[in-house]
DNA sequence: GCCTCATGTTGAT
DNA sequence: TCAACCTGAGGCT
């Protein structure tokens, strides 16, 4: 379940499980086998996300990274393993960690890392992060906002959720093109990320609804989507708007489905 | 048990 | 624009 905040807790979470260990590592699966061989009781030198990537660095010099990359259906989880076995299997003592399904499980050399980084736009939960940088991709771009926001080279991190809940919260048409959307949205929609997906690490899960839509406020029944947060538009295709009571909507758009209250997202 | 869908990306048509 | 990849969960029979 995979936007950058998930990425940026499992690199939390690895490091406090492993910092200051020499971790077995192995592939049970063993479409990983040889490169866990090479990293297996090495030095824990640290993990770190950028986007939708995850790095785990061994060795004395972290000289050593094994690159992860979770796709749509990957999963690196710390509690009993399921059924499957899993390709990639971190432990010390007691404590592990297994990676399922995957889209990249690969080790890579430092200077690897640098390069998938540098194809990566600015990740918000980042503190040295630049929209500017983004911002000069969008403002000459006829793409939609929408596709922009996916597009991982524009703004790294953002996943289906997070581009159409901070594309609601800010009241953006989704279809306003990047070179028509003004300044001050783009800030406000950076803005926004940088306050929510930090919340996104703390829970682990994408929650949007400011306090006075939440159901306590509004007296209607908590609706936590499978995702397991509470949001105001993603997947609430036919239910009404929590701020306005209009239909929300959907489309697939670039193969991916949006949703968006027609209503309410008039600004561009 | 079978089918569909999923917070993603790549590569072929 | 679409198929492929990889796995798990939920809905259906």
């Amino acid at each position: 379940m995979p936007e950058g905040h998930t990425l940026r807790r499992l690199a939390q979470d690895l490091n406090a499980v492993f910092a200051g260990t020499r971790p077995r590592i192995s592939s049970p699966q063993g479409r990983f086998a040889d490169s866990a061989a090479l990293v297996d009781g090495q030095p824990w030198a640290g993990a770190d996300s950028y986007g939708k990537h995850l790095f785990l660095g061994f060795g004395d010099r972290s000289e050593l990274v094994i690159h992860i990359h979770l796709g749509l259906i990957g999963s690196l989880r710390f509690d009993q393993p399921l059924a499957a076995p899993a390709r990639l299997r971190i432990e010390v003592d007691e404590h592990f960690a297994e990676l399922r399904g995957p889209q990249t499980c690969a080790l890579i050399t430092p200077a690897e890392l640098v390069a998938v980084v540098a194809r990566l736009g600015p990740d918000p939960l980042r503190a040295d992060a630049d929209p500017e940088i983004a911002w000069q991709r969008i403002h000459r771009s006829g793409k939609s906002i929408a596709a922009l926001l996916m597009d991982q080279s524009v703004i790294a991190g953002i996943g289906n959720v997070y581009r159409a809940e901070v594309l609601f919260r800010n009241r953006i048409n989704p279809f306003t093109a990047g070179s028509r959307l003004k300044r001050t949205s783009w800030l406000a929609i950076w803005s926004d990320l940088v306050q929510l997906m930090p919340l996104g690490v703390r829970d682990n899960r994408i929650d949007t609804v400011r306090p006075e839509h939440t159901p306590e406020a509004m007296g209607r029944d908590p609706r936590v989507d499978d995702h397991g947060g509470e949001v105001y538009v993603y997947r609430r295709n036919d239910l009404p708007c929590l701020v306005c009571g209009s239909r929300i909507r959907t489309k697939v758009v670039e193969g991916r489905n949006l949703f968006w209250c027609g209503n309410c997202q008039r600004r561009s």
